[in-house]
DNA sequence: AGCAGAAGTCAACAAGCGTTGGCATATCGT
DNA sequence: ACGATATGCCAACGCTTGTTGACTTCTGCT
């Protein structure tokens, strides 16, 4: 790689560095690229976001980018970096588990349009789909995990918990389907609720009532 | 544009035409053209498929593909035309419809990708994205709405459907999360439809059992 | 047979892309 | 105050893209 002309190119965190090492002059403008990188790749995917629409974002040359980042895939990998800081719910009734995790996914995206960004660049470049399945097993199956009785269901039930947000996520921030769009998060929560309880808690098979 | 230097630029569909006129020489071509297209554009997206391959695909010199179909665009255009063919489901009983919807797609998208590519056009491409909300505005939303009880829910309920069914779509096809793609169609079917199920016909809010 | 036009090939274009190296400027330790 | 070095801009590269126009080959009609 070209790391030798750089100073510290494997440094850490940039955004508000809690300073490991002396923080460098640079890192305004090494934040400035990283918050003008996700915005670009959120509204336009990967291939669609140039370097130089991203350069001229962050009001610099398209060169300090690369120079910056080393190259646009790795500006992606380090601008799709996503925790999603799944909280503790070991406190919460099994029963009403579902709720939770709703509730919390809508208060996260609406905060941070990562995920929908993540999303939308996942489908149509691999190594962001690549990310996504990773965030997917390391993340929240680990979590689910923890929320069901039997083990050996995990996998299959946090599949389609994630079958359910994502496709959420997808209708309303990506797609924008009107009548998603407008739906109150209160609403959706409401109607949603009972799908991930029901994932997450029920025998497999219809439910009756 | 450049519709004059074509004999008959607007003519009706290509494939198998059931000659309304007089089928054309070139109609293999523009047949092979459209569905080289249609893998290619499922396979990686608008951007990443360059008209250069689709012509390679289709074994033919890349201005062809403009002199039949104008532009890129416009050949996105007729390859992303997609009819769910929804049948009719009125002889359903009531609490059988979700069962009905969820297992009706799922023999659809086996046999047809044009969706999941359409979704991953969708997300980078405006023009797909309005291809998509018109398509569940026109076909999904209108089948939907003979299946409720109180006609002003449709929209909304029709939103919750395509959530879910979409967000199979996305996390099996084209995120491709393995514990979802190796979840057999069976139990996949057995999971989803009371989801779908209540989101057609059930009260809104939690349901009890 | 000869011709009109359709079908297809070839080479090139302008534009935009990621990326590079050279050169000017600013900053800081000494 | 001075040199070292980090920071930034500029101009250019090699490449790929969609698209175009001129040219050749094939086909079917009279």
């Amino acid at each position: 790689m070209t790391e030798g002309v750089l100073p510290e190119a494997g440094g850490s965190d940039a955004e508000s560095a809690a300073g490991v090492h002396r923080p460098r002059r640079s890192d305004v403008t090494r934040a400035a690229i990283l918050r003008a990188a996700r915005e670009r790749f959120a509204a336009d995917g990967y291939d669609r976001a140039t370097i130089r629409a991203i350069a001229a974002d962050a009001r610099i040359d398209p060169s300090m980018v690369i120079r910056y980042y080393g190259s646009k895939e790795e500006l992606f990998a380090t601008a799709a970096e996503f925790d999603l800081r799944l909280p503790d719910l070991s406190d919460v009734p099994p029963d009403r588990l579902g709720a939770a995790l709703v509730s919390y996914f809508f208060t996260r995206w609406e905060e941070d349009s990562t995920l929908p960004a993540l999303l939308r660049t996942a489908s149509t470049n691999p190594s962001a789909a690549e990310r996504v399945r990773e965030i997917f097993a390391t993340q929240l199956s680990a979590a689910v995990a923890r929320m069901v009785a039997d083990p050996a269901e995990a996998p299959r039930r946090a599949a389609l918990v994630a079958s359910q947000l994502l496709g959420v996520a997808l209708t309303r921030y990506v797609l924008r389907l009107p009548p998603m769009v407008d739906i109150s998060p209160a609403d959706l929560i409401t109607w949603l609720s009972p799908t991930i309880q029901r994932y997450l808690r029920a025998a497999p098979g219809p439910d009756r009532r």
